[in-house]
DNA sequence: CTTTATTTGGTAAATTTTACAAAATAGTAT
DNA sequence: ATACTATTTTGTAAAATTTACCAAATAAAG
């Protein structure tokens, strides 16, 4: 979706390809060394930012189109992805002064009165997890812009994005003892260190060192090495990994902790 | 929907009054004396049963849409309702062989090719309980049977709706503790023992009797009454009521356990 | 007053969660 | 070698929560 062709594809063929009327909004969320960000856009000469989304291929079931959101924006394939909720008020989607003429200058194709894209829109909520280091952000073609933002210094938000993240962080938090997080947001193998430090910034919260190992392990999608890395004049670490067979059940059925 | 007029409407302007390609379907579950049902209906002229939907208007919230859909099925306003799923798998609401001829001939109005009931459609899941015994349920315009089915004699459901039962059935089980579910199953006073077999029919398992009322207390949304009720010839019960004010709280905010 | 059926309240045991500190270790400096 | 620094690792007692389990109270009927 870079070309002129493509763009005035999407705006005039473009309810063929996608189902109209619903789209898709991806909180991701990303993590390097106790930072915890999300990745938002803005929309060309609308001011404000907001999350990322996109609309749902007719071919696609809802978690495909989420991935590929959150990969084209990303560059990240197979990312962890949860439905969090779907927002439908009435007008929740409106820009103030927006219209066809209007979206016709911006984006230099012509486009129709009651062009489908101008339509009322319900969006379905997902949540995503990435290492925010690794990630280049590559706005969209409506953007100019696609930046992490400190999850706690985030500005208001445009539509109603900010409850989206508010139900994606509160979704995510509940989710973190329940389904297998971790995977590429560490290195391979890792220390208890760093992902107790992963937790704590994933929930906003201090983690009792000597408890969280236990709690850890119980959930069993990860194990421990017979094998130790050097931090320099320090005890040396041993090392973890995750249990490939285990985390992907867990993948799949959620873990039962009730 | 009743008279021909109105059905000709749906499906030949219902796309201006409605948002396309988005449904709302409901679990709406019906309990009474230790019984759990689900409210099912047919399609005309389709074999096989599935949850009662609808589309959304232009000027509702989801929540209101679904409210609107319940209260159409069982002439109940105002039932508690909670959003559990979303569901978008390509191919998940087609009709083998059904068609715009077909359509038709079975609902006696004139349906052009390509019309917007035909399309692919994303349906939102929402569930709901209800007092079986106080609803008479109602066909919609689409179906001759709606008929309360017992949760554990299902048939196997149209579409992906097996799914949905499951997906709304653990939401609500998941929920029981966190809101207050209860209010419209029950007279407006009632005894220990009623609201115990609730509880324990909807989460489809034993509770200690003698645990029960503790953990029930501590959520705070029932009061004990200084009033008894007559039983025949067996020690006479306390009544308990609902706390409306922390009932109505608990409503908004969910009650906080962890 | 005895019997029957049901409600009601309490406590010990088991389990889970929380709180908390000292020993081990790898390298560096002396 | 030895001491020192910074970090990892481990165990246990207390507290809180959940579970298991029964006997006393009572309302009406016979």
């Amino acid at each position: 979706m870079n070309t002129q062709r493509e763009i005035n594809d999407f705006f005039n063929t473009g309810y063929k390809r996608y189902v109209p009327h619903v789209s898709i909004d991806c909180a991701i969320f990303g993590y390097h060394e106790r930072q915890l960000k999300i990745l938002l856009i803005n929309i060309k000469s609308v001011e404000g930012m907001c999350l990322p989304g996109g609309y749902i291929k007719r071919t696609e079931t809802l978690t495909e189109a989420a991935g590929r959101i959150v990969e084209e924006r990303t560059g990240i394939k197979n990312l962890f992805l949860q439905q969090f909720k779907t927002f439908g008020d009435p007008g929740r989607a409106t820009v103030r002064g927006m219209d066809e003429k209007k979206l016709s200058k911006i984006f230099g194709v012509r486009i129709e009165k009651n062009n489908w894209i101008m339509d009322q829109t319900i969006s379905i909520g997902f949540y995503a997890i990435t290492d925010f280091s690794q990630v280049k952000p590559k706005p969209d073609f409506m953007s100019e812009f696609c930046k992490w933002y400190d999850i706690d210094q985030l500005p208001h938000l445009l539509f109603d994005h900010d409850e989206m993240v508010k139900e994606a962080l509160h979704t995510m938090r509940l989710q973190l003892y329940h389904y297998p997080i971790g995977i590429n947001l560490l290195p391979e193998k890792f220390t208890l260190t760093e992902i107790h430090a992963l937790y704590e910034t994933l929930l906003g919260k201090k983690l009792d060192i000597r408890n969280f190992p236990k709690k850890l392990m119980f959930l069993g999608v990860i194990k421990k090495l017979n094998e130790k890395i050097n931090i320099g004049p320090h005890r040396s670490p041993f090392l973890y990994k995750f249990d490939k067979v285990k985390y992907n059940k867990a993948l799949k059925e959620g873990i039962i902790l009730d």
